[in-house]
RNA sequence: GCCCCGGUAGCUCAACUGGAUAGAGCAACGGAUUUCUAAUCCGUAGGUUGUGGGUUCAAGUCCCGCCCGGGGUACCA
């Protein structure tokens, strides 16, 4: 909060001496010290520099356009010319006062709204939702609720995988071995046996492969049947997803699946081959990349040499929708970076397609999830892991915590923390590591009940409510400023104020771990207090101020984990 | 072959436009409990940031070479 404030004026400053300058640039960060400050630039170092200025001597003058002292101590320079902020507690105390008035939160919504397009999860029609999924799943809701806290308007859409090649022998395998008391029992289960035994048998019989063929023509061109039990493995299959987005509380705007943009793709092809961009290469229709370093050796495919479409063909067809549909300034994809090679294809497809577009595409992707010997994450006889049995297991080995550390809840309770300690720790596990880095996934490691889990954070906010709780009926009262006269209410205190400028990062570069640290080390920070400064004990003033403390703790310890996904529970 | 990504403490990870003494947790060791929930807190120890050069007042971060690992690479998505 503050050091939005304090950035404005120093950019101020700044063009009252260098009107040209670019200000952008010049920002307010915390000090990675608490020694030097509580906030620093270091941006005048390179401003000077660019101008061929001294640093210490432009610092010193900017320090002299700049008046703040209603926030702040005298601005010292240090070291090569930075400039160090120490806050003053009457700045730090109104904002907090401002806060448990509830006019803010300790972040600003943006001030031009964007609207912008979010997409993940897309599972595969007729295969069980795995570990894989729960990444991208997991990631674009929380980046989509983050961009919606700041003010953003975001559309999810679930782009399932709902044609393509794979119907031919799921058709084959459906008219020929479906076991109708298996699809009733776990639809997935049987549509995923139905594909591996039509696909090992394509392996070894011609004839079998040709069948497959055969009803895929049949569904592409209409074939009422065909259609009918295709329509029939959709609905199965989003119940299921369904069943599962439940369970993880995410949710989708939209869920245009591949099929949606059936009838486009015929036409983007067309355009392709008229415009120049594709042409024809080898009885495929092909777009080569010759004058791009990365791509040159890698030409992309938007029609095959059979003349069906592929999922390149899709994807343009896909953002073309997105850009006249909504108008978005940005379109994100969240999926694993395997497939950065198909999205950078694609984006540079699409500029030569609609030239000026002016949307930002961004491929958010992640890495691998890895089993405890670093291998990918399967089962013992290497089979994929499934989401639901995953989810169970979570929830299981929580409820068997609950259980041991706290046997006097009532069963139900227990089931209902476990639910949120379970899931809450699978998500934070995916959320809190860095995105890009592959991440091994471990029962033990996110079920600790120290360090940076999802228990660690669900329990310090249970201890806020555990101190409301006993407080009773007793009203709260809104301190009229804060003393801050101990070091760990300062600390909380400052750490309180840094929510926005976190949620900023997020936003930026679309890195849900920041908010994690942050409220890890938040979590911490209320920790120290809480062992430190008595709340229900001490008296007067100093009572109401921690108390109010303790409840804007709460406020943005429990808005952080509600924007990554995470429920919290009041007691554990 | 080419392209992309990564290599940070024993292990798992972090490090905000390049910024001040590279930070956490786990594991190890030592301390704190007539409690506001100890599912906690405090402390000790642990590093040539794969490697060799370069740019810079300043490099884990940028540039070049090399080593190691993962992924991708014409009709799957």
């Amino acid at each position: 909060m503050i050091h939005l404030a304090l950035q404005e004026k120093l950019q101020r400053a700044v063009l009252e001496l260098m009107p040209e300058a670019d200000v952008s640039s010049v920002l307010v960060r915390p000090c990675p010290e608490p020694k030097f400050g509580d906030y620093q630039t270091n941006a005048l170092i390179g401003l000077a520099k660019r101008n061929r200025l001294n640093p210490r001597e432009l610092a010193a003058k900017v320090v002299g356009q700049l008046d703040v002292t209603d926030y702040c101590e005298p601005v010292e320079i240090a070291g090569p010319g930075f400039l160090n902020f120490q806050l003053k507690t009457a700045a730090l105390s109104d904002t907090l006062v401002s806060a448990t008035r509830g006019e803010h939160l300790f972040y600003r919504t943006a001030a031009e709204p964007r609207t912008i397009i979010i997409d993940y999860s897309s599972p595969n029609v007729a295969k069980p939702m795995h570990v894989g999924h729960i990444r991208s799943t997991i990631l674009g809701y929380a980046l989509a609720r983050v961009f919606r806290l700041l003010g953003h308007k975001v559309v999810t859409d679930n782009h399932i995988g709902d044609w393509g090649t794979q119907f031919g022998k799921l058709l084959v395998g459906w008219k020929e071995h479906l076991d109708k008391d298996a699809l009733g029992q776990d639809a997935l289960a049987e549509m995923e046996r139905l594909y591996k035994l039509v696909n090992t048998a394509c392996d070894g019989d011609e004839t079998v492969l040709a069948r497959a063929r055969e009803e895929l023509v049949k569904l592409q061109n209409g074939d009422a049947e065909n259609l009918a039990i295709w329509h029939e493995m959709i609905d199965l299959s989003r119940h299921q997803f369904d069943e599962i987005y439940g369970r993880l509380g995410v949710e989708f705007d939209e869920t245009l699946g591949e099929s949606f943009y059936n009838d486009r793709l015929k036409g983007v092809v067309d355009d392709l081959v008229t415009q120049g961009i594709a042409e024809e290469s080898e009885g495929a229709q092909v777009v080569f990349f010759n004058d791009h370093k990365s791509l040159k050796k890698h030409p992309a495919i938007v029609q095959k040499s059979d003349g069906a479409a592929n999922y390149t063909t899709t994807d343009l067809a896909t953002l073309e929708h997105r850009q006249d549909s909504w108008q978005p300034s940005e379109v994100i994809y969240v999926t694993d970076g395997r497939q950065q090679l198909h999205f950078q294809q694609l984006f540079e497809l699409y500029n030569r397609w609609k030239p000026g577009h002016g949307m930002k595409l961004n491929h958010v992707w992640f890495g691998a999830i890895l089993g405890e010997d670093g291998k990918p994450f399967k089962t013992r006889s290497g089979e994929i892991i499934r989401l639901s049995g995953l989810l169970d297991e979570a929830e299981q080995r929580a409820f068997d915590v609950v259980s041991e550390k706290n046997p006097n809840l009532p069963g139900e309770e227990r089931h209902d923390i476990a639910r949120v300690v379970g899931l809450g720790a699978i998500k934070y596990a995916d959320l809190s590591g860095n995105r890009q880095s592959d991440y091994v996934f471990s029962w033990d490691t996110m079920l600790a009940l120290v360090g940076n889990t999802a228990p660690y954070l669900l329990y310090a906010f249970t201890r806020i409510r555990s101190i409301f709780r006993k407080l009773g009926n007793e009203s709260l009262t809104r301190p009229e400023s804060f003393a801050l006269g101990q070091a760990e209410e300062l600390t909380l205190a400052k750490h309180l104020l840094h929510f926005g400028l976190v949620l900023e990062q997020v936003v930026d570069e679309c890195r849900p771990n920041y908010l994690c640290n942050y409220l890890y080390e938040l979590a911490g920070h209320f920790g120290s207090f809480y062992e430190n400064c008595p709340v229900l004990q001490a008296e007067g003033e100093i009572r109401t101020q921690r108390l109010a403390l303790c409840d804007l703790t709460g406020q943005v310890l429990k808005t952080g984990l509600e924007t990554l996904g995470l429920e919290t529970t009041d007691r554990m």
